[in-house]
DNA sequence: ATATACCATAAGCAATAGCTTATGGTAACA
DNA sequence: TGTTACCATAAGCTATTGCTTATGGTATAT
């Protein structure tokens, strides 16, 4: 059976009016039109649709049937539409996230408000670390991750949006938190507490160490950026982590940044996405969105560091 | 949005294996086919659906969406080619029947073995007077209708199939029961309790009279034919009624037939449908039923009447 | 670097979908 | 009995559909 919508749009007035000829003016067609698509329908049905008697119009027994079903399709249809132009206006729809561990803080911030904004759509967000951020974007599991400089040859496309600057911060009876300006010797005397190897963190401060030839003794890495802190908290040594990240550290003076030379490392956080993925609606916006308000955001949660 | 079902179809398989090449072979097509399909229907949806990131292929969020639909629309249809399939083979449906009170007790009696041999369809009855059951023609609200002879000049079309024996019967102690022959001279000083005026019974009984040139009176007319049953039990007249009510009362010894000249007089059961009624495959094949089996069945529960 | 697998695009063609107008037949109605 | 309202059918026309084959581009794998 080979229906056309077409069949069933001039089907469900007719056996609606029961009559052809208004049939034909309530769609804007002659009556001949009307009755030719009554009886293609009823040639694929193989069986009459409708019959005369008399005058009069009747929907046969299988005539009822389709009617129905004519109308469930057509109000289905109805519903797709509906449905595809509210994901097209972004009044729903779902935004698959992911954000490297460090950036959690800032984007969730960002996104309360973004979600304030379009209060139906959905969001999933995927906290994780660098690789399997990677991974996300290999296998296109999510639309957008918010990650450190992402590396080349993944056929990726970033877009930094944002400075994370790298702080050195240590417990507040440390004794270089009492120094004015510390010099880069100074600081390589000490052990640090540090996210783990492969991590946008360690690498940049790896960097930047050894362009100064020096050494960076790490005492412990982890993977969790709480624990890192509460290291330094303990005294286990200096941790090196982004300023976004220390908020309520700062604000209950349970660390302490360290004012060192050539400090913060300014890093940037970077919007990625698959090269050549075309975003949805939603994503396209809450990407803009990011790209505008990070500024701004940020400010407003910044704390003075005296620097 | 003006789909069409080959986009549709078209669309779900490549939705389902995610490969315009290995979709156009399961369709039996060219890869290019497969191809302007889907941008035919990505045209319509006036969104992407499918995007291709790398070698590999994903459905868009509106493509997801589109995915539900295109398989929910061909379940549907699966589903009335199903039920129209069924209608077609008597499997499934809907017999709307009505008859005459008085053929109430021999219809049902046949519908019930009908019904045994046809489990799957419903059967509406109306068992109703004579100017109801026309009318359920006029409006086409029935299939069939089982009735006395019908007037002419409504566009009818009736075929008998079983006789009608109209019979007198009193309640077993009245004087005419233990006459071997009654004569209508006779018959024609007693009072009658029969159905109202209208009735094809009345309408039979008065004529019958007329012919004679007797004179009938009635004592009592009812619509009700088990209460004019009742009435004669009583003692308040002679009831003259089809045979076929009689059933039960003979059975009782309630009832007993008089043996009158003349009697019974045959009248006969019609099939009456519309004319040029397009009959569903099931009131064809219940039609044919009811012409075949009457007499048959009438006979496995005859009473000898000894006439 | 080359081969391979896959999809997009273009050009061309036959079938038909989807109208239209004109006309004919029939039931209801006055 | 003619008139009216309605549906069916026929003829004819155009735009579109739905393919095909040929070809080109690109990501992945070797």
């Amino acid at each position: 059976m080979n229906l056309t919508f077409r069949q069933l749009k001039v089907f469900e007035v007719v056996a609606r009016r029961l009559n052809y000829t208004s049939a034909a003016k309530e769609l804007h067609l002659s009556q001949p039109a009307v009755s030719m698509q009554i009886k293609q329908l009823e040639e694929q049905a193989n069986t009459p649709l409708i019959e005369k008697l008399g005058k009069k119009l009747y929907l046969t027994e299988v005539g009822n049937e389709m009617y129905n079903y004519a109308r469930s399709t057509m109000q289905q249809l109805l519903d797709l539409e509906e449905t595809i132009s509210q994901m097209k206006s972004l009044h729903k729809g779902h935004l698959k996230l992911a954000v490297a561990s460090t950036a959690n803080h800032f984007v969730i911030r960002m996104l309360a408000r973004f979600a304030r904004v379009y209060p139906k759509i959905s969001i999933s967000l995927d906290v994780t670390n660098r690789s399997t951020l990677l991974e996300l974007l290999e296998k296109n599991e999510c639309d957008l991750v918010v990650m450190g400089r992402p590396p080349e040859g993944h056929n990726l496309t970033a877009r930094p949006f944002l400075e994370n600057p790298l702080v050195v911060v240590a417990h507040p009876e440390h004794y270089l938190v009492r120094e004015k300006k510390v010099s880069l010797k100074e600081l390589a005397r000490e052990e640090f507490v540090i996210r783990e190897q492969g991590s946008g963190t360690r690498g940049a401060v790896e960097r930047f160490f050894k362009e100064h030839n020096l050494k960076f003794r790490t005492k412990m890495d982890m993977s969790n950026n709480r624990a890192i802190k509460h290291a330094a908290e303990e005294g286990l040594g200096l941790a090196i982590v982004s300023l976004h990240t220390l908020e309520i550290e700062l604000r209950a003076k349970t660390l302490n940044i360290i004012n060192v030379e050539g400090f913060p490392i300014y890093r940037h956080w970077y919007v990625v996405q698959r090269e050549g993925k075309r975003l949805s609606p939603i994503a396209k916006v809450f990407k803009d969105y990011i790209m505008q308000e990070a500024e701004g955001l940020i400010k407003d949660f910044n704390l003075p560091i005296g620097l």
